[in-house]
DNA sequence: TCCTATGTTGTATG
DNA sequence: ACATACAACATAGG
């Protein structure tokens, strides 16, 4: 389920991990999840070495150790569609969906990650530089650096591209997913299919502002406690059949738009 | 049996 | 080279 908020709640799941040790390292090496890594790095350099940190950053996470003989170490994590994190006491044996395990002896407890569809990714990288996959990710659509022009040069550059594919798309707007970018085109009254190129200066104007608060709350609520946001927001009423509008009370509809269920109120979001 | 699923990516086509 | 569209990935649940 995660998209920026869920990530970034998910995240802290291994917080308690945080300042101590790495006893050993269980994994399945065969696996997809480790397709952009070295599964024996892993197992060779994580032994040993001290949790120091975590980040979240779009749907991506990094966490940071220190190894023995003091080598930076950066583990990043991709949930894909079903990952998952959790910590449990230490010992205890994997299951088929649990693909790296980080026992911390210290802790008395395991730092889990598991994906059962594995869609999943692990990327490592040790010594002192900060890896590409992390340092490539767009800046947060929460920062400064996400500008109103920004979003008009990109939207300018996929202008046959219907509205709700090019939301989805990690270059522009980092960590917003199938439930944000509907949402998002919802509090903007814009119609999913819209063109890119075709949106007056306003409308791209509200697209850069809905984007902006949907992250922002998002974050707060989600981002914080895990509770979904209310009922006031189309996410309560996206997935259900005959849903109705939170706002016009009128019947919402779905159908595939850029390869995606998408969810819209056509009382509000109009093609024209 | 068939369809769906909060994600990405490789590949074909224009 | 660049933009666009979509199948494929792997598994569970309705």
């Amino acid at each position: 389920m995660p998209e920026l908020a869920e990530v970034e709640f998910i995240r802290k799941r291994w917080n308690p991990g945080i300042g101590h040790f790495v006893t050993g390292v269980r994994l399945h090496p065969r696996s997809r999840i480790f397709k952009t890594c070295d599964p024996a790095e892993l197992v060779r350099l994580l032994p040993g070495a001290r949790l120091d940190s975590s980040a979240a950053a779009a749907k991506q996470m990094l966490f940071r150790l220190t190894a023995a003989d003091a080598t930076p170490l950066w583990l990043g994590l991709h949930l894909g569609m079903t990952g998952e994190l959790s910590t449990r006491p230490a010992g205890l044996p994997d299951t088929r969906a649990e693909h790296l395990i980080l026992d911390q002896t210290t802790a008395t407890q395991s730092l889990v990650f598991a994906d059962f569809r594995m869609f999943g990714r692990v990327q490592f990288q040790s010594g002192p530089d900060t890896p590409a996959w992390w340092s490539c990710i767009a800046p947060a659509v929460t920062s400064s650096a996400f500008t109103l022009s920004a979003v008009n040069e990109f939207f300018q550059r996929r202008a046959r591209t219907p509205l709700k594919a090019a939301l989805l798309m990690q270059e522009r707007f980092p960590g917003i997913g199938n439930w944000m970018a509907d949402e998002i085109l919802w509090r903007a009254a814009l119609h999913p299919a819209r063109r890119c190129g075709d949106l007056s200066p306003l409308e791209v104007k509200k697209i850069h502002r809905e984007t902006i608060w949907v992250a922002t709350e998002a974050l707060a609520i989600t981002g914080e406690t895990f509770a979904d946001p209310p009922a006031s927001w189309l996410f309560q009423h996206r997935w259900k059949d005959g849903g109705i509008c939170p706002r016009t009370k009128k019947p919402l509809e779905r159908a595939t738009i850029g390869g995606r269920t998408t969810c819209w109120s056509p009382a509000r979001q109009k093609l024209a």
